[in-house]
DNA sequence: CATGAATGAGAGTTCATTCAT
DNA sequence: GATGAATGAACTCTCATTCAT
């Protein structure tokens, strides 16, 4: 039980930062705050964290971790590459959308934010490769069935990711966003690589 | 002569919050870096901006207008509306990987940036959305003069937008972009409007 | 055995305190490093000493304690009033130099010390009160035994404490100490008391 | 007047932080007491002084130079080698017990004080040295002059500074100092180093 | 217009001490 | 006895903003 008290006092403050992090950055946010959103004493903060920066880090990289697994098992179910490709893109996109995910944190931390002199950078580009990596492997495996026209994967990987952030800082950031955007993004991404139908 | 030298101040300063808020973000910039690094006196950034966030958005406007010039000068060449939405595109890459054109501090301050508490951000939308205007209108074209397949500008406007959005960001933010990415950009986006040739 | 258990475990701490103390002076050490340098939980640290302060002045009072049993034992084997004050020195500077002595916590919590907020320092100044005795002693001795000048055992045992205080702080703290300071510094407190030699 | 009502809100600064580190040290001198002991606002602690330790040492170089002036005012009177050392010694006593000069500030960020981790103690090393020059050549000019004995005046020098350093700390901090303690001390110096009156 | 000294609230972080286990 | 999670006051330092000159 002692330690899952210490655990769940670790957990609040995790989702705290979460939500504090994603609603209003990195600057705005305080520890004060988080530890008042968490119910929580402030030098548990330093306690399980060390500083400021790397609660954030942890806290992104929680969100990625889970995204990560998320669009796993999500492509377990893809027949086709093709078929992969599509599920990847809508997976992003739900995990983006919904609250409970805090996907918000993630596009403050992650290499798209504007976070420049964040230290351990690194350990978030590594594990975001990954994704990058799911992508290119759904891409190969649809040049391999036939199902994707035959494009080179790591570049057509880089240009569907653009089309995933663009659209999700199109959707929670801007007032841009059309109803239909994040469809018609997957639909515009699917004709563009889609084989031939003879 | 009185006139020249302040108004050469006061653009001093605006270019230094350029540099300064591009390359290390709007919480890293101090008044007193600015004022250094533009090399007058402390109290003229208030006397000339008021506040923090005014001087910010007075950066980051001066860009945006900057690339809607640009944008608009570089369209009236185009013959066909597919022509205007590829120069469009390659105006807009081309603006953002210049550094004189201190298109970060649009990053950094535009609707899809992370700031969310920035005060005046209608401004910003206002002016970022003739952008979008810009692009509506040479697809509307394109579907008039049969360049274009009879897309719906408006939701197409918007697929576009998030391919040169992710592609900056990859370009200028991560370590992800490929060699060809901006290129590849324009490629898929031209491919996935251009009227089917007979 | 449970309280051998108990008693190794709190004389590491102490031993890691007059280390840790000595080295880093008050402000600097903390509870952690102590607990971390002498491998036992935190927890025990206030359970056998109370308070930082308490801990710190029994690590000192131990070196303390240390000093007067060696200068004792020294003490015994002098023939006359002038060797005791001689001995007196020398096993003062030899135990002030030796690193096992730990006698750098003593230079930190002394009545020479500059910490002046220390509550319980009269138990400290009683004790090294012992020193200044067993020096009168000696020199009472010599003025009685003829082998030292008819000088004032009280004034002359101050004046020889300043020398033995000058000459450890000069080696153990500053770059101005010449490699024979201390020797230099014995012969010039027995030049000055000895009896002439007829 | 601008410069004046400057340099004065810089000077109750150092004024304060003097009295206060003399008194309490440098762990219980916090930049609020300094600054409600000086009446100014808190800021500008950092704002002239740039950190803790800097002004820390700000204020002990002032102390110090300070004594380095007088003690070269008071050598300049002297006609003889040995009447210079008395005289460098009486000063330095006489500097250091008087309130007005701040003396016990030194004693905390000399060479001699506890403080082992600050930063640019090599300046305060330096500017220390003076005096340790000082007192060289007076007994250098004394052996040449007669008035003192042949001895080495390097390692003189340190043994005469043990004897000061010794005695100041005896009468500021400690309870065992005699009411003529340092006029002991320099009868001590001087008997020690005077040449045998034929 | 131009200057930079002055302000003080608020930030992140440290740490002795407590106490439930 | 032994543990280390928990607490929160206090610290140093930052900085946008003000304002007398």
């Amino acid at each position: 039980m002692c330690a899952k008290i210490a655990s769940s006092r670790k957990e609040s403050l995790l989702a705290a930062a979460k939500v504090l992090f994603g609603m209003h950055g990195y600057a705005e946010t305080t520890f004060k705050k988080i530890a008042q959103e968490a119910g929580v004493a402030l030098g548990l903060l330093t306690h399980y964290f060390g500083t400021k920066e790397r609660l954030f880090l942890a806290a992104g990289l929680d969100v990625l971790h889970d995204l990560i697994r998320t669009e796993e098992a999500a492509l377990a179910q893809a027949q086709t590459g093709l078929e992969a490709v599509r599920i990847f893109a809508e997976t992003y996109f739900a995990f983006a959308t919904d609250p409970d995910r805090h996907f918000l944190i993630l596009i403050r931390c992650s290499p798209f934010s504007d976070l420049k002199g964040m230290a351990e950078r690194e350990v978030m580009e590594r594990d975001f490769h990954k994704l990058y990596l799911l992508l290119e492997e759904a891409l190969a495996k649809g040049v391999a069935d036939g199902s994707i026209r035959p494009v080179d994967p790591l570049r057509t990987s880089r240009v569907i990711f653009c089309n995933l952030v663009g659209g999700v800082r199109h959707h929670l950031l801007t007032p841009y966003a059309t109803a239909t955007l994040l469809n018609d993004l997957v639909d515009f991404v699917i004709n563009g690589i889609a084989a031939p139908t003879p």
